[in-house]
DNA sequence: ATCCCTGCAAACTGTTTGCAAGGCC
DNA sequence: GGCCTTGCAAACAGTTTGCAGGGAT
């Protein structure tokens, strides 16, 4: 629950002009405690109805780059024809039930730590993701 | 190392018509006892070099999904504009490195036992999968 | 005034589909 | 012969790009 101001803020701390585009897009993700994920179908829907209004779908797609560049968002890892986001930017996992294509958090501690015991020469970890796909149990 | 008589036997018995072109499809894929990981354009390719010869992009989209779905392939979770399949079948992991699309096995006994704490109601878990992303290391 | 950002349309990429001709049983 | 499969082209979906006009600093 924050105000236009405080995403200018934002905004203009990570060196992004905050226009207007950019702040509508922050309120829409942002103006509620719960983090959500989303497809960029999924935002321009969003921003439709919760403003009224439409930002062509160029700038949307600048505009959540940019944002995932500046750690704003977190892009999620499932193997599907479209991309999706994640509000939430800490460290978790997921659910994902292809069928219904319905992805689900997993926090961190709901999952054992994850030890690697192979590396490979001259790189390091970046990151590990869990993917546990699920499906309807009849 | 097969014969194209094993293939055709194999394809048979999974009710799958031994075409020309499936029977092309096996030996580019399975000619091996490396297993390995494939887009369709890279196996385009292969068909290309190893068989001199061109199977039309359908047939190999159709054939890919068709051994998908008879197990003869699994196609891997990452986050990328296109399809990446491995012909090594059983349950294992990746390192996957973005900026050079290298993606390397890991397999099970290179990671700890992974348990999940939380379920969901009405879901059954199908497959754990994790993906490591790396980056160079410099 | 400068440089960045937006918006439109066109281009592009990977994938899927419709349908006629051909191959397998 | 009947049914499945192939191959081509067209369609499609998601995404990216080029560029002119508009907005932020």
């Amino acid at each position: 629950m924050n105000s236009s101001l405080e995403y200018i803020e934002k905004l203009r701390k990570s060196g992004l002009r905050p226009t207007k585009q950019r702040i509508k897009i922050c309120e829409v993700l942002f103006d509620t405690d719960k983090t959500f994920h989303f497809t960029i179908k999924d935002l321009v829907q969003m921003i439709k109805v919760k403003a009224n209004e439409t930002i062509s779908l160029a700038t949307v797609y600048n505009t959540i780059h940019a944002f995932k560049k500046k750690g704003y968002l977190k892009e999620i890892m499932i193997n599907s024809n479209q991309s999706y986001f994640d509000t939430n930017i800490t460290d978790h996992h997921h659910f994902f039930d292809e069928k219904q294509k319905e992805l689900i958090d997993l926090e961190n501690e709901d999952v054992h730590p994850i030890k690697i015991k192979k590396s490979i020469a001259g790189k390091k970890i970046k990151s590990v993701e869990v993917l546990v796909r699920v499906e309807a149990d009849n």
